[in-house]
This record gives C-alpha cells, sequence and structure tokens, in this order.
DNA sequence: GGGTATTTCAACCTGACGGC
DNA sequence: GCCGTCAGGTTGAAATACCC
C-alpha cells in the first residue's frame, strides 16, 4: 500500500503547544497509523535468530545534528513503527528544546525494554551508536537490544543487482518508490538549526516527512525479506547456510526454488551453488551432474578437478580444462591458471600435444 | 566528515598425494 | 623420507559503504 502523506498531522498544533511554556519541557509526540498488508510470515532466518516474533520488534530511525559519535551530535527526532492489531503505527518523537533531550532518551529506553529487538537501517553503525553516546552524556544506562540491520541484509540480498545500497535506491529498485520532494538527511541540521534560531518550521515538517519515510520502509523491505517466494531473498538464504555450512538447509531452498518459475539463467545458478553443496558433502557423483548442466568455467575446472583428484582421469580432466579455456579471454590470471593446469594433465595422461 | 559492520583479498597453513 | 604441487580452510588487514 501507497504511503499516504494526507495522513500526516500537521505541526501546527505542535507550534500552539510550543508556545505554551510548560509544553517546551517534553518532547513532542505525534502518530500516524496505516493500513498495511502484514507479511504472512515474520521469519528471516537465518539473517536473525529463529524464534522471533514481528510483536517484539520495533521499526527504528533517529534525526541528529551531525554524523560524528561524539559528545556534540545530538538526537533531536526519533521515529518508531511497529504493528499493532494489524496497523503500523509510527511515533515521532520531536526534542523541541535541547536541554530536553535526556526526556527523549528515557522514552526510547521504555520502547526498547518492551519491544527489544530493533529494525533499522546502518543502525548498528549508525543510530543506537549515537543512542548509547547520548545515554553517557545524559548520565543514563545504556540499551541492551537485539538489532536487525536491514542495511546489511539488503548488501547480502541484492549484491548482484543493485551497486548502490542506501535506503532510497532500495527503495527506487526494490519497493518500486520514488520519493518526491524529499529532503536529503544531511539538510536535517540545518533544518533543526533554523527552527531553534528562527522558529521556522518549513523544512523541520519535510525532515517529519523523510524521517517516517524512512520506518515506514524498514517495514516495507522487511516484508519483502520475509517473503517466502521471492527469488532473491530465496537465494541469499541459500547463500547464507552456505556460508555457514548448513548445506542441507542450503539444498532445501534450493530445491524450492526449483518448484519455483525460474528462467534458465536463474536456474544456473540454483545448480551452481546446489553443486557447491554437494561437492561439500562429499556425493561428487550427484555434483557432477549438475556441472554437465551448467557448463560454464567454473563447472569445467570443477569437472577437471573431479576427473583428475577423485577419478584419476586425465583425458577427461584434460578435456574440460580445454573446454574452460575456449571460454576464457587469453592473458587473464584465470587462462594462465588453466594453461599450468592443462600442462599438468597433458604430462599424466601421456599425451602429445603435437 | 566519524565510526563501524561487513566484505574482499592476499598470505599463510594443513593435509593429501605423487615422484624421486 | 623429502620435496613439490594442489585444494581447501583460516586469519587478518584493507577497502567499502552507510547513516546525519
Amino acid at each position: 500500500m501507497a504511503l499516504d502523506f494526507s495522513n500526516i498531522h500537521s505541526l501546527n498544533q505542535f507550534k500552539k503547544n510550543n508556545e505554551k511554556k510548560e509544553s517546551r519541557d517534553f518532547p513532542f509526540e505525534r502518530e500516524n497509523v496505516f493500513d498495511i498488508d502484514l507479511p504472512s510470515e515474520t521469519s528471516i532466518y537465518p539473517f536473525f535468530r529463529e524464534d522471533f516474533a514481528l510483536q517484539d520488534a520495533m521499526f527504528f530511525d533517529t534525526e541528529t545534528t551531525g554524523l560524528s559519535h561524539g559528545a556534540g551530535n545530538m538526537v533531536f527526532l526519533a521515529g518508531i513503527g511497529y504493528v499493532d492489531r494489524g496497523k503500523l503505527v509510527i511515533k515521532q518523537f520531536f526534542v523541541s528544546n535541547p536541554s530536553i533531550e535526556f526526556k527523549l532518551i528515557e522514552t526510547l529506553l521504555e520502547l526498547f525494554a518492551n519491544r527489544n529487538i530493533v529494525i533499522s537501517y546502518n543502525g548498528k553503525c549508525f543510530d543506537i551508536p549515537v543512542i548509547k553516546t547520548r545515554c553517557v552524556m545524559n548520565g543514563i544506562n545504556e540499551p541492551d537490544v537485539e538489532q536487525i540491520d536491514l542495511y546489511h541484509i539488503s548488501r547480502f540480498v541484492w549484491k548482484d543487482k543493485l551497486r548502490s545500497f542506501r535506503l532510497v535506491d532500495i527503495e527506487r529498485e526494490i519497493l518500486k518508490f520514488e520519493r518526491k520532494d524529499d529532503l536529503p538527511g544531511s539538510m536535517a541540521p540545518f533544518a533543526y538549526r533554523e527552527f531553534l534560531l528562527r522558529g521556522k518550521t518549513e523544512l523541520l515538517e519535510r525532515v517529519f516527512k523523510h524521517n517516517l519515510r524512512d520506518v515506514y520502509s524498514l517495514f516495507e523491505i522487511f516484508k519483502i525479506i520475509c517473503n517466502k517466494n521471492n527469488i532473491d531473498v530465496l537465494f541469499a538464504k541459500a547463500r547464507k547456510f552456505f556460508a555457514l555450512k548448513e548445506f542441507d538447509e542450503s539444498l532445501d531452498i534450493l530445491r524450492h526454488i526449483l518448484s519455483l518459475e525460474i528462467d534458465d539463467i536463474n536456474k544456473k545458478k540454483v545448480y551452481s551453488l546446489a553443486a557447491k553443496c554437494l561437492k561439500k558433502k562429499g556425493e561428487f557423483e550427484k555434483a557432477k551432474k549438475l556441472w554437465l548442466k551448467i557448463r560454464d568455467v567454473e563447472s569445467h575446472i570443477e569437472l577437471a578437478k573431479f576427473y583428475e583428484h577423485k577419478q584419476r582421469d586425465y583425458n577427461k580432466a584434460l578435456k574440460h580444462t580445454e573446454m574452460a579455456l575456449s571460454k576464457t579471454k587469453e592473458k587473464t590470471p584465470l587462462f594462465k591458471e588453466l594453461l599450468i593446469r592443462k600442462k599438468r594433465l597433458i604430462s599424466k595422461s601421456g599425451y602429445f600435444d603435437l
């Protein structure tokens, strides 16, 4: 469902409240509720532990006065999102007066305590370290939160598809959403300064929208990563299981991918990873059948290794080395490596290349 | 422009194997 | 037994990219 900005409350009420002296002692809070399609499953294992429930998590994004993690960088706006009764609730907490930042931090810590899994974008490197620094500066105990960082998961999932992994790039390429009139995050410190010095809220309103969109996008990205039929996500999970040396789990996912409608390119990707799993399991004959289906440079090299070291069939090993050579550009390091392999196999097979 | 999680890549290590 | 080669694994440094 598209994000409806008409749903966003105006800052006018905040301005009115802010004119009253007593309201400056508390962070300004506003809430937006969105109708959503819930993910049918919430497991993102193996990217995060298996026993994880959406009601324990909250989506989190901050706007700060800078990039540094040092004492001078404060949080002035925090957006948190959570699913409640089938709807996405996004609350934004704004510090209208830097002297009450500690109240915002305390509010966040209470929320962290209730929903102790924080889903963010680059939060491991930015948002949470900044919050921890603000805790130290305000004499508050640092929170102990579990984190799901969608930045790193996105890099892993779409590594072959995208070159840039900024949140706006994921929105454009994966969510198919283009921001209009978005205020870049780098303008947030300036917008806050304008508010504090001159009471201007025009730019600040756009920072609120930016932050709201960020939190909403976190939910949307999370939903895609939960999708059990998304080819990119399934491949990524299979790769992750392979990296974790859980080859049977990887093979199960690859079989599931094959049960979906996929093109020949994706089929070869499935065969290639499945062959690697089978090789690790020592099931060389099964792996061989897949390599013979793929017939790219890498699979010919694997077949050459298989025939040389497992079957001691040097003629077949030589044949696959030559096939790999025919598909490789001359003068490349791989070509030179294959020539060495060919020379060795010629020597072993007693074949004379006249 | 600072901090940091992750990825990449090179260097090194280990075990298996064959030739002498 | 020694030496060289290959494949595969481990480790650590460097590079990368993101957040405001």
